[in-house]
Formats: structure tokens, C-alpha cells, sequence
RNA sequence: GCCGCGGUGGUGUAAUGGUAGCCACGAGAGAUUUAAAAUCUCUUGUUCGAAAGGACGUGUGGGUUCGAGUCCCACCCGCGGCACCA
């Protein structure tokens, strides 16, 4: 025996997997396929992150057991390569983003093989390619063509220290959700996709798969379905009226105000009825100058302004309204308007301020509270008995909420209306390293009467190549880089082939992850973006893993773009509305003393120094065995010692303990009970206890005198090989089995080996504890009480006591109750 | 504020309603060694006790149950998400 050494053997074992494609999947076999995707990762210089092991390695682990067991596995990995982090380094270093990239992405790859993932790379991709982005840009196309993307000045939210327009969910509590500036508005042009058409859908479907309970429920409440009812208000003095969204009805009846956002059109539309037009304008400006993040403060005191000269009808009482504008009213949510009452704390509040009059038409069911609700001492929002409204009084809330709009839709002035908060997804990024949007603008057939400007790029011309230029530095304009370069942005309509001029904005780094699932199925088509025959063979995906922090981004971009492709036959039909068939989610890693890992703080764990100081296979198993994969956990570098000791245990005992013929009978057993075990957790993700069970297998070797013999140390080697894949091959040697352990199949358990013959029998008294003593399996409960009663120790307690009853659980316990 | 997850030894954690603390780290003692590292053996929830053994113990308070870390109710704390969404 030589000493264990990991570098030797990882490199050998890493160098036999690729020579000889183990890995590689195979499209159309005729075994059961198993498709398993973990998130390609953005390359950063940084390199790997250890919580990038850890996904990575659980699907390792899976992927390589699934093998065993017989699966067609497919289990690629790729590059998610734009994005401002490579562009802003290229700038700096003044190298150019390709080169960059590829830099990164050789780095990213040399570390994956050093951890023996068994990853196909024949599959892997590149969303800088431009063979992949070819398609990237042909999906926006056909988004074009279908109406769903589209051009529209709007208030984007704008990064001044990326220089670069964000996509709502990009903004985090009024900050760049990548630098923690505050975002600004600007007006832009930007190109908008309408996520919103499938808001129903992407709720709806949610319950044709099987991701983490907490994933849908995000999803859902960010796409923030609520029934309401959209009820109109007739204007007087001006022939109009306005619309209100409210979930609300039940309160109508309360209603004494109404309010509009400050950028309502209403406003715009009736300005000379307006008698002080002036003082709502300026509070419009004023408005808008206020940052998201200070007019969410809840301390912030309400402020409005009331439109002179205009009211409305409230449609349940026929009263007069006053009409107000606020800017705690969201122009993009709803109708970008509100009925006031005294039943909502803002309106309540802004009632209380302005001496706008009040009523309150809710009857909670607490008598105090309904008091001060009465005496307008204390909002109350809830549910309750509705009075003041004629005859609905007496309902309770949920039934009035009916009622009520079945009366005012009879009377025309209200419809049943879904509202969401999810809004369209801006797609516009002023950035030189992203796919070019493969639009033409053309301003003479623009001109044309209901000309259309915008024309795609024809498919034949697809794709669109960044152009390899010097200078791509963001300018402080908000115009994209691309738009200083006159000789790529300067061409011929392609319908009137006249002069005219190409988009300059690219996509955000979501555009090329949207679907990299289904090219992995076949990368290299130059004709679509997959062959029908390699996504029906492949498609779903049967379990994707990636982290939490994508769940309204990535996970849901791509829920959408898969449908829309779904929708236009660009996916055959037979695959069903859903991409991911199972979604799960890891926990977070991080440093020492459970804060999060920085390079500010120094406190950066680098998988390379790990694998160099201790092996692959014990940053694997360590990373596996450290808590449970999905919740986050501090990385413990002691923790790692006690891995790498595991390990030479077991390499020390595969060459000391061998038993020449049969195996120690109980150690047999518990390697039984052992395969059992790991077989069941790996399924359910239970990496940690699976690994223990390993390590009491391993104590239980040790302990004995002499062991295993061949064939149950080849059984050993299976299980124990996902998780330490290097040290397992290298032991196959040692049994002389021919072949590679990851190519064997999975050992099934000996079901009467793991039956016990004889049990500890709990023996309780009022359910506490007493004795413990050893029996056969099965016996009954009269003769377990014959056998307790002879313990004298039991016989001392219960004398004399009267027992009340007996609970007996077969071959577990007994307790005696007094 | 709303939604979700969690709170167990010195630490990471384990426990289909049935022996709380498996496995590992750390710590202590011993063996080996000129010595140290490594390795091996034993001990290790708190507490009373010389021991046998007992009492207490899973954030807090209540409840259900023969029996609760696990189920129910209320509360406290931590983490994550959303947040003027009408």
C-alpha cells in the first residue's frame, strides 16, 4: 500500500473519464433518459465559488448514481457569458470582453474537472458564441413578430453608476441590485417584452410541477394576482369618467374621495377644466423627483393635492366626490386611481390631514374596535358587517363583495377584472458585451401611412455579430456604445432597402439563459435552435437545481420564454407548457463565522487551494456533509480535516481488513443496512446523512479484527463512489473487477440480511424511560410483560401501584401507565 | 406590515409521535514518540452522587396524548422574500 495520494489519483481517474466518454449522453438511446441541469454559471474572474460545488456536486452525485442504476443521463454545463462584470474588467485592463471571457471560462472549466464532475462536455455552450446567440436573437424575433415585444418610451429605472437601464426585478429596495447605488428615473426608449400576457399561465401552471413549495409561492406573489372588481366613476361638469381597480367593493359605500396618480391621463386629458392645473403639475414634477425608496417610508407623511373644479359620482350612493391626486398612488398598478374611504390607512390618513370627510361602512367584529373604528378614532381595514350601505347592510364582507358588484355590474358601471403586480420586462441594455437586439429602424417607412419602423433583421442574416471594435465604454447619455460606431450602425430596410439604422441597445444577461436548457439537448444546429427529435428525446428537464435569489428572474424569464416557444410550435407540442419538471434550491455558503463570503472581508474559501491541500474528494464529501443542501451553512475548515480523515480510513482498511473469503456477518449486515440507506437519501437530497451512515459503516470496519471480503468491498466502492468518485476508482483496482466503478451497476440491499432478529425493547413507565431489555422479534405483548415483570428493577417500581393500562408498540416499547 | 423558513450540547448537526444528541468538529485523559505532528484507545448535554443510580434538559408559556424536539394555540428571537399593489 501506498500512501494516499489525491493529486496522483484525481488526475489519473479525471484523465480515463474523458478519454473514455463515460459521461457523454447519448440522444436516442434506448435506455430511460434522466435529464439533470444545476445553473451554467456567469464566469467571473473570481472563479468557482465553493457554493458552486455544492449544487454542482449534489448533481454530480445524483447524475452519477442515476447512471449506475441504469439512466441515459444527461448532465451538461456552459457559460453564461455577458454581463457587466467582464465588460467592466476588459475596460479597465483594456483587453477585449471575448478575451476575457475566454480566460474565465478555461479557468471555470479546469476547476470542474479538477472536482471530477461528471459534467458532458462534448455539450458544453457559450452564450457569447455566436452560433448560440444566432438563436438567442431569432427567439426575440419571433417575439417581435408575435407582438410581444415592443418599443415604448417609458420611466425606466436607471443605474447611474452602471450606466445602464434595469429590469424592475434588478431593483432592490430602490437600489442597483448589482451595485447598491440608488436608481434613478430616466425616460427612455426600450424595448419591452410582454411577460404580462402569460401572468395567468405562469401561476396557473405552477401546479403541473414539482418545485420547493416556498418557489412557487414567490413566483406567485410576485406575479401578485388579485380578483377585484373595476368599477367606474362618472365625472360631472366633464364628460368622462374614471376607472378604479379595487378588491374592495364591500367599502364602496364609504366612499367619500377619489385619487389619481400623479401621472394619471385623466389629468392630461381635462387640464383646461382643471381651475388649478398649474399646482397639479408642479405636484407631478415634484413627484417624480421623489425616490421609490423615500415614498415607500412609512413615516413619510401623506401629501396631495386636490383637482378644482372636478368631481365625481360615486356609483353606490350617487353622492359627489372630490377628486385628489397623491403620489402613494402607483400609475402602473390597477387603473393608476383609488376610491378613498375610511377602511385603508393611507386614504385614512390623507382624509385626516386634509379634512377630507370621512365614513366608514365596516363592522368589525371585536365591539371596541368597532367603536373606534365607528368614531373614526382607529382605521380598520379587515373583513367585517357592512352597515351605511342601504341594502347591503347586515352582510358580512365577503358575501357584500359579491352582491355588490353583481348590483353595480347590472347598472353598467362595473366589470369582474384580474390585476397583477408583474409588469412588462424591459429588455433594453446600453451595453456593448450582450447580444445585439437584431432590429432595423427605418425612418421612410416609418413615415409611410401606419408604417411600421421597426423591422427585424431577416432570419437569413441572423446572427447579428457584435462588431469587434476598440471603444465600448458606457456613455453617460444612456446611448448604447454600439451607437458611435457609424459602420455597423448604418444599413439597408430590409423591406424598403432604403438607408436605415440598427438598434444599438443589446440584451440583458437574462436573454441568453432563457433557454440554454434546450440547446444543451443538441448544441451544435446550425438549422434550428434544436432538432425536434433531440428535444422530444430529452425534454423536460427532470430536476433543475439553482439558487433562490433566481426565482423571479431567471426561473421565471424562462418559465415565460419556453411557453411563448411552446405556444409557436418552435418546441413540439407533446412536451407539455412546463420546461422543469422538478425545481429545488441550494442553501447558501458562507465564511467562517457565518458571514457572508467577500473578497472585502478577506474570508474567501478557493476550491483550488482545498483541492490541492486536501483532494477532490474531500471538498466534496465535506461540502455534502457539512448541513443540509438546502439550508445555508458557515464553511468550517475543520470540518474539512475531518473528511480528509474518513477518507484515508477507508483507504487504509480497503488495503488492511480484506477477509480472504467471507465477509464478518455483521459487518455484512450493516453494509446492507448501509446501501439501503444511502440508496433512499441521495434520492431526497439527504447527502449529510447519507455520509454518515458511510462513516458508521466505516467505524464498524475498523472496529473488527478482519473484514470485508472482495465482492462486499466492490459493493462498498459503488455506493461510497458518487460522493469520493477518484478514490473509488482507484480501489476498484484492488478488487480486480473489470471496468470503471462508475460504469457498474448500483448494488441493490439483501432485505433479510437488514431484518433484525433481536430488538432493544424500550420499557417506560408513565412514558419515562426505565429499563431496556434485549428480545425476539415479534413477540407479543403478554410475554413482554411476563419478561419486564422479572426485571427486578421494573417489579420494585410498579409494586404495590395499581396500572391503569398497558402500551404496548411491537419489537420498539412498552409503557406501564399508573 | 404581509408571506416563507428556522431556534436541539462548546460548534456543524441527527432523530416515520416512541431510548433526544447519530455522524463529525472541538476539548480532556491515556498509548506511541527523544520530542512534536500524525495515528490509536477512552471520556465528553447540565447537575446531584464515592458508586449504583437519580433529577433536569430541544427559544418561552399553555394544550392534545399512555408518550411531544416532532402535533395544536399564543408569544419571543433569527434568517430569507415582498412591500404605499388599492
Amino acid at each position: 500500500m501506498i500512501k494516499y495520494n489525491p493529486k496522483k489519483i484525481e488526475q489519473k481517474w479525471q484523465a480515463k473519464w474523458a478519454n473514455s466518454g463515460v459521461f457523454n449522453a447519448k440522444t436516442g438511446s434506448k435506455k430511460k433518459k434522466y435529464y439533470l441541469l444545476v445553473e451554467f454559471p456567469y464566469p467571473s474572474g473570481d472563479g468557482l465559488h465553493v457554493g458552486h460545488c455544492r449544487s454542482f456536486t449534489a448533481f454530480d452525485i445524483i447524475a452519477r448514481k442515476k447512471r449506475m442504476q441504469g439512466f441515459n443521463v444527461l448532465y451538461p454545463m456552459g457559460w453564461d457569458a455577458f454581463g457587466l462584470p467582464t465588460e467592466n474588467y476588459a475596460i479597465k485592463k483594456g483587453v477585449h470582453p471575448s478575451v476575457v471571457t475566454k480566460k474565465n471560462t478555461d479557468n471555470f472549466r479546469r476547476q470542474m474537472k479538477s472536482l471530477g464532475l461528471s459534467f458532458d462536455w462534448s455539450r458544453e455552450i457559450n452564450t457569447t458564441d455566436p452560433k448560440y446567440y444566432k438563436w438567442t436573437q431569432w427567439i426575440f424575433i419571433q417575439l417581435f413578430k408575435e407582438g410581444l415585444a415592443y418599443k415604448a418610451k417609458i420611466n425606466i429605472n436607471w443605474c447611474p453608476s452602471c450606466k445602464i437601464g434595469l429590469a424592475n426585478e434588478e431593483v432592490v429596495a430602490g437600489k442597483c441590485e448589482r451595485c447598491g447605488t440608488a436608481v434613478e428615473k430616466r425616460e427612455k426608449e426600450q424595448w419591452v417584452i410582454k411577460i404580462t400576457q402569460y401572468a395567468d399561465r405562469l401561476i396557473k401552471d405552477l401546479d403541473l410541477v414539482d418545485y420547493l413549495e416556498k418557489i412557487k409561492i414567490q413566483q406567485k406573489e410576485w406575479i401578485g394576482q388579485s380578483f377585484g372588481v373595476q368599477v367606474k366613476f362618472l365625472a360631472e361638469r366633464v364628460e368622462d369618467f374614471i376607472e378604479v381597480f379595487t378588491t374592495r367593493i364591500d367599502t364602496i359605500f364609504s366612499g367619500t374621495f377619489l385619487i389619481l396618480a400623479p401621472g394619471h391621463n385623466f389629468i392630461d386629458k381635462h387640464k383646461n377644466k382643471i381651475e388649478n392645473i398649474g399646482e397639479i403639475l408642479k405636484y407631478r414634477e415634484d413627484a417624480k423627483n421623489v425616490s421609490d425608496m423615500d415614498r415607500a417610508n412609512e413615516d413619510k407623511d401623506v401629501t396631495g393635492v386636490q383637482l378644482k373644479g372636478i368631481t365625481v359620482k360615486n356609483p353606490a350612493t350617487g353622492e359627489e366626490m372630490p377628486v385628489w391626486t397623491s403620489d402613494f398612488v402607483l400609475e402602473q398598478y390597477g387603473t393608476g386611481a383609488v376610491f378613498a374611504d375610511a377602511h385603508d390607512k393611507r386614504d385614512f390618513k390623507m382624509a385626516k390631514k386634509y379634512g377630507i370627510p370621512l365614513r366608514t361602512s365596516i363592522k368589525p367584529d371585536n365591539e371596541t374596535l368597532a367603536q373606534k373604528t365607528k368614531n373614526l378614532e382607529e382605521c380598520y381595514e379587515g373583513d367585517g358587517t357592512l352597515y351605511n350601505s342601504s341594502q347591503f347592510d347586515g352582510l358580512k364582507s365577503v358575501e357584500a363583495r359579491q352582491k355588490i358588484a353583481l348590483w353595480l355590474r347590472a347598472k353598467g358601471l362595473a366589470e369582474n377584472k384580474i390585476s397583477y403586480k408583474l409588469r412588462d420586462w424591459i429588455f433594453s441594455r446600453q451595453h456593448y458585451w450582450g447580444e445585439p437586439i437584431p432590429m432595423i429602424f427605418c425612418e421612410k417607412c416609418a413615415r409611410l401611412p401606419g408604417g411600421q419602423g421597426w423591422q427585424p433583421v431577416p432570419e437569413r442574416d441572423l446572427p447579428i455579430e457584435l462588431p469587434n471594435v476598440k471603444k465600448y465604454k458606457p456613455t453617460n447619455t444612456g446611448e448604447s456604445p454600439l451607437s458611435v460606431i457609424s459602420k455597423w450602425v448604418n444599413t439597408k430596410c430590409p423591406k424598403c432597402k432604403g438607408p436605415a439604422k440598427r438598434e444599438t441597445d443589446t440584451m440583458p444577461n437574462w436573454a441568453g439563459s432563457n433557454w440554454y436548457f434546450l440547446r444543451y439537448t443538441d448544441p451544435k444546429n446550425n438549422r434550428s435552435l434544436s432538432d425536434e427529435k433531440a428535444l422530444k428525446y430529452w425534454m423536460n428537464v427532470d430536476w433543475y437545481n439553482g439558487g433562490m435569489e433566481h426565482t423571479t428572474l431567471h426561473l421565471l424569464y424562462s418559465r415565460f420564454v419556453y411557453k411563448f416557444l411552446w405556444d409557436i410550435k418552435a418546441i413540439p407540442k407533446t412536451i407539455g407548457p412546463e420546461p422543469y419538471q422538478k425545481r429545488t434550491s441550494h442553501g447558501m455558503i458562507l465564511g467562517e463565522g457565518g458571514i457572508k463570503m467577500s473578497k472585502s472581508k478577506g474570508n474567501v474559501v478557493n476550491p483550488d487551494s482545498v483541492v490541492k491541500q486536501y483532494g477532490a474528494d474531500t471538498l466534496r464529501i465535506y461540502e455534502m456533509f457539512v448541513g443540509p443542501f438546502d439550508q445555508t451553512i458557515p464553511w468550517d475548515a475543520k470540518g474539512v480535516v475531518g473528511v480528509r480523515r474518513f477518507i484515508e480510513k477507508i483507504y487504509k482498511l480497503s488495503f488492511s481488513k480484506i477477509a480472504p473469503v467471507k465477509s464478518d456477518e455483521n459487518l455484512k449486515k450493516l453494509l446492507h443496512k448501509t446501501i439501503k440507506k444511502v440508496t433512499e437519501d441521495i434520492e431526497l437530497m439527504k447527502f449529510n446523512t447519507s455520509i454518515s451512515a458511510l462513516m458508521q459503516f466505516v467505524n464498524g470496519w475498523h472496529a473488527l479484527e478482519a473484514g470485508l471480503n472482495k465482492k462486499d468491498l466492490s459493493d462498498f466502492l459503488k455506493i461510497l463512489s458518487p460522493f469520493a468518485p477518484h478514490l473509488s476508482e482507484e480501489l476498484w483496482q484492488t478488487v480486480k473487477i473489470k471496468g470503471l466503478c462508475c460504469s457498474q451497476k448500483w448494488p441493490k440491499f439483501n432485505e433479510e440480511l437488514i431484518e433484525k432478529k433481536r430488538v432493544l425493547l424500550i420499557v417506560q413507565i408513565n412514558g419515562k424511560l426505565r429499563d431496556k431489555i434485549e428480545v425476539r422479534v415479534g413477540i407479543s405483548q403478554k410475554e413482554a410483560e411476563k419478561l419486564i415483570l422479572k426485571s427486578e428493577k421494573i417489579n420494585n417500581l410498579v409494586n404495590n401501584v395499581k396500572i391503569k393500562k398497558i402500551v404496548f408498540v411491537p419489537d420498539k416499547l412498552i409503557n406501564i401507565v399508573t
